[in-house]
DNA sequence: AGGCTCGGTCGCTTCCAATT
DNA sequence: AATTGGAAGCGACCGAGCCT
């Protein structure tokens, strides 16, 4: 029934990440004008993949320690202080300069100095060239024009807050910027005869000439008069418009993830992907891919999924192609029997189908299956047995405990007398009393927000602090609180992001092995193949709206629980913080009544859990009884710590001032 | 100097949602 | 249902820099 699953800490692949020895700019220079301070992309390419020390079961890796301080991307320490406050351009500065050529056309040079950009790259100037006929250069439009291209599309500006006229002169402008309109129709006014101008962007192109001069004479010139098109319809390739939509589905990048649009290894522009789009750091609206990358200043370029990075590097298409060949098993999208239903009926996180001779554990997300997508041997808890009806609600329809994911027959149930269930629930359900028990609990706990600290243990910290950093303050409030990923409301999302940031900050990178980012798939409780992160809860402890430690807490019931990763704020590392998370962790778990804690810990800090915190190592024997009965993440290079619980609080007063074993502890540490 | 590589540019297409 | 227009995919070509 329960399953191993092993991660790999370690860098990821990054080879395809661009990385050139010798970054030429020529062409960059020719468009924007970047100022000094402006970072190099090797430097780029660190601040993303940097990572560091986790404070307890993390993997050291010092040579990364500093780079997300030392460099302008938004890290850890507020996500809402980084780029998203950036609002509508300011111009700083501004240049304009005319030339005439010979044949009559003018070219009007307009240099604008962004502000708000120097917070992404340093100062970018963006500089529009607009060549029109002399006489119209001379109607000196051409400053106007740049101007409402400037706002169109740097500045959001949606085409629907326009006048008519004004949405003409934007679109016009984007033309233009494509080189798609003809510059007779520059500057026409709405009411002007404009129709052929405004809506026939693609009328025009057909009428240019396809065939292009100057060609090199080592390339191929069969193409040369055949052009692009014959071949084309000659058939080559299919157009494939759902390999990016993955992205965007649930089992693509969660909300909140991090996106930079890059030219040659410099961020052009930044965001966060939120629904069906992305947060543009710049205009602060959703906006498609497309758009992001107009807001860059690339939208001629017409490539966003492969100048659209995520946090690890990884190109949107590159992401998009590993999530894909997961999906071609299963044809899911076109298939509506390979949809999973939950008990309320709603359709599931996909489920990865490659994965189903390998691991039962893959059906965990949904209560009912279908032996049609997935053939596997899942036992059931009461019977051991793995069969299961497929399609229809009958005694061998398999049900999923809601809180320890454990899974049974429904006529199983009934024998047993557990309950008799007449079709699948609309709402959560749990398999005894103690898991809806806890559930009521865990709810109750994240209902109650953040919570100060008792005062003994700060004063505790902050002794500490001072002892060892005499340099801050000792009245800094310390807090924590219980967010649960999966249902997580959206105000407190970017306390979750926050935590990504924070972990991915302490550890190298951990992914699935097709490359997702496992921090934000666990921190966020999403599904992956294999593996279901809903019951996830995030726990936070926070100085001063600061999260200084962070742990990802999961449980199975009353018979155990998981910490699969914490982590500590680099400069909050030492200072007693983690120790005043954990000290909460453990009550609420003694509250709750769990019997067991279990976490993986690497080897460095093995005995810092066994000899500070009470744990011990967890016996073969142990491991594959807890294994089989329950999901337990474990990682590659870690061992299996286990610490029973003392029982002793009421879970209907979890947090009484009742002292749990691990406080004495503290004072010690 | 010429070939090669690869990022950038560009034209055209398909797809799809909104509008008529 | 037809039309329209935006978004985005595809692929050929351009051109700068590197290598030999």
């Amino acid at each position: 029934m329960g399953e191993e699953r092993l991660y790999v800490l370690g860098l990821p692949a990054y080879e395809h990440v661009e990385n050139r020895k010798s970054t030429r700019n020529t062409e960059l220079k020719r468009k924007f004008s970047v100022s000094p301070i402006a970072r190099e992309p090797s430097n780029d390419h660190m601040d993303d993949i940097c990572s560091g020390v986790s404070d307890l079961i993390g993997v050291h890796n010092e040579n990364a320690s500093n780079c997300m301080e030392a460099n302008n991307i938004c890290n850890t320490d507020d996500l809402s202080g980084c780029d998203n406050k950036v609002n509508s351009g300011e111009i700083t500065s501004e240049s304009s300069a005319n030339s005439c050529t010979d044949g009559g056309v003018c070219t009007s040079e307009i240099t604008r100095e962004i502000s708000e950009h120097a917070s992404i790259t340093g100062s970018l100037k963006i500089r529009f060239k607009i060549h029109k006929k002399s006489e119209e250069c001379r109607s000196n439009t051409s400053a106007s024009e740049a101007q409402v291209f400037l706002n169109g599309t740097h500045d959001g500006i949606s085409s629907t807050n326009l006048t008519l006229a004004d949405k003409h002169n934007v679109d016009e402008q984007r033309d233009i910027e494509r080189g798609a309109l003809p510059t007779e129709c520059v500057g026409k006014s709405a009411n002007q005869d404009t129709t052929s101008c405004i809506t026939g962007s693609k009328r025009k192109r057909e009428a240019l000439p396809t065939e292009r001069v100057g060609k090199r004479a080592n390339q191929a010139t069969t193409s040369h008069v055949t052009g692009s098109k014959s071949k084309r319809e000659g058939g080559g390739g299919k157009r494939n418009d759902s390999l990016h939509k993955v992205l965007f589905m649930p089992i693509g990048l969660a909300d909140g993830a991090y996106l930079s649009y890059r030219v040659k290894g410099l961020i052009m522009l930044k965001g966060y992907k939120q629904g069906n789009g992305i947060l543009c750091s710049h205009c602060s609206s959703v906006i498609s891919p497309s758009q992001f990358e107009a807001h860059a200043g690339m939208a001629i370029r017409k490539k966003p999924y492969q100048h659209i990075y995520d946090a690890n590097g990884i190109t949107l298409h590159d992401l998009a192609v590993s999530l894909a060949e997961g999906l071609d098993q299963t044809n899911w999208k076109n298939n509506d029997d390979s949809r999973l239903i939950r008990a309320d009926n709603s359709e599931v996180d996909y489920v990865d189908p490659s994965s189903k001779p390998k691991k039962p554990s893959v059906i965990r997300l949904q209560r009912t299956v279908k032996k049609s997508e997935i053939d596997y041997s899942s036992n059931c808890a009461l019977c051991s047995k793995h069969d299961y009806s497929v399609n229809i609600f009958d005694d061998r329809t398999v049900i999923i405990c809601d809180q320890c994911e454990k899974e049974y027959h429904v006529g199983c149930l009934r024998g047993d007398g557990r309950c008799d269930l007449k079709e699948i629930p609309k709402d959560k359900w749990f398999c005894c009393h103690d898991c809806d028990r806890i559930s009521v609990a865990l709810s109750e706990c994240v209902a109650r927000g953040s919570q100060v600290i008792l005062s003994s243990e700060t004063s505790k910290i902050n002794r500490k602090v001072v002892n060892k950093h005499s340099h801050e303050g000792a009245d800094n409030e310390v807090r924590w609180r219980l967010l649960g990923g999966k249902s997580c409301p959206p105000e407190h999302q970017p306390l979750l992001s926050k935590a990504v940031y924070l972990i991915r900050d302490c550890f190298s990178p951990i992914t699935t092995p097709n490359g997702r980012d496992l921090i934000t798939l666990m921190v966020h409780g999403r599904n992956i193949p294999g593996q279901d992160f809903g019951g996830m809860y995030c726990v936070f402890l926070t100085v001063k709206a600061t999260v200084v430690s962070v742990g990802l807490l999961r449980i199975l019931g009353n018979e155990i629980a998981e910490l699969p990763i914490v982590a500590t704020r680099k400069k909050c590392q030492g200072k007693g913080y983690f120790l005043a998370l954990y000290s909460r962790i453990e009550e609420l778990l003694c509250s709750l009544k769990v019997k067991k804690l279990v976490l993986p810990a690497a080897d460095h800090a093995k005995h810092m859990w066994i000899n500070r915190l009470g744990f011990s190592d967890m016996s073969k024997e142990n491991l594959s009884v807890c294994t089989k009965m329950y999901q337990l993440t474990q990682f590659n290079g870690t061992v299996m710590l286990e610490k029973q619980l003392e029982q002793q609080i009421d879970y209907l007063e979890p947090f009484s001032d009742a002292r749990s074993h691990y406080n004495l502890q503290l004072e010690h540490v």
